[in-house]
DNA sequence: CCATTTCTGTGTCGTTCGATACAGAAAGAG
DNA sequence: CTCTTTCTGTATCGAACGACACAGAAATGG
């Protein structure tokens, strides 16, 4: 279909067609369809009511997002690029590892209280989606490496913190790391069971003493 | 429907009816149920799969359930009559709350990677579930009180600890069963994602380093 | 102006969904 | 045996599902 001769446009990247232009915002309806994903998960919510809330027809969806899948895929690149930055932005400057750790905890906690939009789910969308269990194992592995993404950036920071001797060398840090995510991730069951923010910082901070313990804080 | 005229059996506690008895095992079909909505949640599950998974027909399902929210009712119930005792029991009996609390994580660490069937899903049927999001308000309900009953017997070992002297009496009692159990659901997130029993022992090892730093043990 | 390209709205495709009607089979009650 | 009751298997119901055909509308290129 595409790519019958050479493109005129070799990417995306300028949107600006021959045709007649879309007539909905391709990112506000990405936004619409995200939130429905976000809270009803990927088999819960149908075509009608993602064109319901999108505001356009059927195949202007198709046309658009190619699927159901492909919108769920952009939907949730979306989310990633919407939110990821609130929970890891001062994971990664922080200038020990012990605060980087707190930084992601406490901001996980604050990401996942704060109201951005008034019919936000609660919760995060990548650990609590269960897309991959539902049968489609591409979305499946989307979702699984995202999580896992997370847990690389934990043992990397940790790993570099025993290179400067911040952490001892005997320390096992895929099990800290691991610790640091089960914590993170049972934030967002809290999160979804109606947890407020102060009751999220409290668990952050018990976690973080429990690094202190270990880790010799 | 039922009930007309003095009822011969008063409960369903007497199986033992008139008519033609019914050919299949109910608690093993419900079993196979049960395993089809833990591994792919309510949305996602069809009753042609159910039926197919336990081996009836669809007419012999929804006499012994009565629909589909029905079975998935029942699913749960069944779940926590078969998994809750290997995670709570040793909880209860404990002597003192913080050898309570390292027995309920290091036995849901073991619970969760225990295989007692081949096909068992990953997880806490209950601590994954998110039917409650997928427009089923009653069956969110009732997930939902079985993960807060969880926190209450948290809370309540812990305040009798505080009244034994074993905690003290400043100690914010609901953040930390809220620490412990967040830490409890983490497990599941884990042990979705592949997690294995040593792994998920050396989170709640760490975990405990939390509980011993903050309370002192 | 016209040709080309792309999107929109209506309508609908075949499938599958959850749920039953119905007739026959298998048990107890008399 | 006959009557009643309950379960089983076939066959199917209306509705909703994901996805698309088609014609018309709206833009650009010439």
């Amino acid at each position: 279909m595409q790519n019958s001769g050479p493109a005129p446009s070799p990417g995306d990247l300028p949107p600006r067609g021959r045709g007649r232009p879309r007539a909905f915002d391709r990112d506000a309806a990405l936004t619409q369809a995200m939130h429905l994903f976000w809270r009803k998960g990927f088999a819960a919510t149908s075509i009608s009511e993602l064109t319901a809330a999108m505001g356009i027809g059927s195949p202007s969806l198709y046309a658009a997002f190619g699927s159901k899948e492909g919108l769920y895929a952009e939907a949730l690149r979306h989310y990633r690029e919407q939110y990821e930055a609130r929970v890891w932005g001062n994971f990664t400057g922080a200038p020990t590892a012990r605060a980087a750790v707190e930084a992601l905890l406490m901001d996980t906690a604050a990401a996942l209280t704060e109201v951005c939009a008034p019919d936000e789910p609660r919760g995060c969308m990548v650990t609590l989606s269960a897309v991959g269990s539902e049968g489609h194992t591409e979305l499946g592995e989307c979702v699984r490496a995202a999580r896992a993404r997370g847990f690389e950036a934990v043992a990397e920071r940790l790993s570099r913190a025993a290179a400067e001797g911040e952490l001892s060398a005997s320390a096992d840090i895929p099990a800290l790391a691991r610790y640091v995510m089960t914590v993170q991730g049972g934030l967002s069951l809290q999160t979804r069971d109606g947890a407020s923010r102060p009751e999220l910082e409290a668990v952050a901070q018990l976690a973080m003493a429990g690094w202190d313990a270990r880790v010799g804080g």
